[in-house]
RNA sequence: GGCCUUGUAGUCAAGCGGUCAAGACGUCGCCCUCUCACGGCGAAGGCCCGGGUUCGAUUCCCGGCAAGGUCACCA
């Protein structure tokens, strides 16, 4: 087949009429949170318009592949439901969708530029560092102007690189759906290589190729890659080609002047997970971190998918910075928690449940109810069951309490008077055991507290506990909750 | 250093010439309450600085300053 019937034939299969957006990381074997928000969004400006979402992998640095990073991206993506449409698993229209799976096209349509007059063969040696471009001017390299047949011929023999011819003069001009239009000088932008001396395509010639070939509408990718854009739409110029929306997301922040990165020990969103939180309340936390809806929307903040596509626009993506802010993660991954039925909380909890509390006669759905309230995230759940397999050591100066006007002494009195009480109860369950301490009370004539508190104590050994008396009697049942009470009526006349 | 971008409370942010400058997290206080939570109510806290344009600038323009990005045969 002749080179340009194969472009034909490559034209040929890209759909239009759609929108088409891709998330494309590296196999770098770690999705941190901007990459998860770039994912999102991606898929989200797709689904919005009822587009496509493709899944591509740049893998073309060899130097830099990470074994099992192409799972983790697959197994992110699934848990958090931004299923694609088209991608190296599930195939599509305008495969294949891994770079070096693609590697020959690459070549060909770099020489279809040099052709056009918009690249060349350099044969210069490598830059390896900032320091030796430091003294030779890009601009001068004596490949720009090299005679083409003659440049062809050394080609065959010399190891080479193919650079994008950039005009010296006058200025280029992009437009970015968020940032607006960007204009840069021609004189700042270098010659930058799109073939590599291995004959693979530098990242930024393989993205031009990729989102043409596979018919990308919307080009979503952080805000990095936003100096080298001008030099894209020279590309797409120089092939005729034309030049889809650009959507460049700002970096998430760890801080006012850091990133978010690995090496920091910035969690990944599998951090996160094992962390505790819940992979809606990420999701729901990462969309508004650099996004906020528009008009009526403006004060919402729980959003389900369903809800995310239909709201979504690229207009309210924020321009500056974001930094990650953990405390307000754990403020939604704890409105989620309380908005789960209590059956899938239960479940939800019991591993964290059952790290704490052995016993198996306490009941995990009981314990699961008095928790949902007060978790913020998964892991916090088992130091707060600490005293139920087994009481606590504790200090008789807990019996003490202002508010409940408890004291060592009021307490020993209300234990030994409540003791025979639950003693004679036919029946243990959280109504009876309410009034069973609401009726003392009532007969001591003092306040609920100063029954409760000391029995609390007494049941728990815990100042804090979650649950009052009543629950945590009921769930320890009537014959461990008697022996912890005499053990606190002992402890006090010691 | 050149080029590009950004700049509303500690944080995320609405705002798009006239507002007492939304809302949320966090913080503090009060209420509810058998502890802790949940929930409810309330408070403190902000338009980077300086010039313009305008009757009037957070909003428009210019200049600073600060922060980020980029100047790789990495992505």
């Amino acid at each position: 087949m002749s080179d340009t019937a194969f472009f034909e034939e490559m034209e040929a299969r890209i759909p239009h009429g759609q929108v088409r957006t891709r998330f494309a990381p590296s196999p770098t074997g770690y999705m941190h949170v901007g990459n998860l928000r770039t994912a999102l969004y991606t898929y989200l400006i797709a689904k919005h318009s009822d587009g496509v979402f493709i899944l591509r992998i740049e893998d073309t640095d060899q130097s830099r592949q990470v074994e099992g990073a192409e799972e983790i991206i697959y197994h992110t993506l699934e848990e958090c439901g931004l299923r694609h449409d088209e991608g190296p698993d599930i195939g599509g229209p305008v495969g294949p969708y891994i770079q070096t799976e693609r590697r020959s096209l690459y070549g060909k349509y770099a020489k279809m530029l040099v052709g056009r007059g918009h690249a060349y063969y350099c044969f210069c040696d490598k830059t390896e560092s900032e320091e030796d471009s430091g003294e030779f001017e890009r601009a001068d390299c004596p490949c720009r102007s090299l005679d083409p047949a003659e440049a062809l011929k050394r080609a065959e023999t010399e190891p080479y690189v193919i650079r994008q011819k950039v005009p010296h003069e006058g200025t280029t001009t992009f437009h970015d759906a968020s940032f607006g239009d960007i204009t840069v000088p021609n004189d700042s932008l270098d010659d930058q290589v799109l073939l590599k001396r291995d004959g693979l395509p530098t990242y930024n010639f393989a993205n031009v190729v990729d989102d043409h070939l596979m018919g990308i509408t919307h080009v979503v990718r952080g805000s990095e890659y936003l100096a080298s854009a001008p030099k894209y739409n020279l590309l797409y110029e120089g092939f005729g080609w034309e030049i889809p929306e650009y959507v460049h997301c700002s970096p998430v922040m760890r801080d006012q002047q850091h990133k978010m990165s690995k090496r920091h020990g910035d969690p990944s969103y599998e951090d996160l997970r094992r962390d505790g939180f819940l992979t809606d309340a990420i999701l729901n936390y990462v969309a508004l971190l650099g996004w906020s809806p528009k008009g009526e929307l403006a004060e919402k903040e729980f959003f389900t998918m369903k809800e995310l596509s239909e709201a979504f626009d690229i207009a309210g993506i924020s321009k500056s910075p974001a930094i990650f802010d953990i405390e307000k993660l754990k403020y939604f991954n704890a409105q989620y928690i309380r908005n789960m039925t209590p059956e899938a909380f239960s479940k939800a909890a019991e591993p964290y449940i059952r790290q704490a509390v052995k016993n198996e006669a306490y009941s995990v759905s009981k314990i699961a109810a008095l928790l949902q309230n007060r978790t913020e995230k998964l892991t916090d759940i088992p130091e707060k069951l600490d005293f139920f397999d087994e009481l606590p050591e504790y200090e008789t100066e807990f019996y003490t309490n202002k508010k409940s006007k408890t004291n060592a002494e009021n307490s020993l009195d209300v234990l030994k008077r409540m003791l025979p009480i639950l003693e004679g109860l036919e029946n243990w369950d959280e109504e009876t055991l309410k009034s069973a301490f609401t009726g003392l009370a009532e007969e001591m004539g003092c306040k609920n507290a100063t029954v409760m508190w000391p029995v609390r104590i007494a049941v728990s050994g815990r100042l804090v506990t979650p649950g009052g008396v009543v629950e945590i009697c009921d769930i320890l049942g009537k014959e461990e909750s008697l022996r912890r009470i005499r053990a606190g009526i002992e402890k006090l006349e010691a």
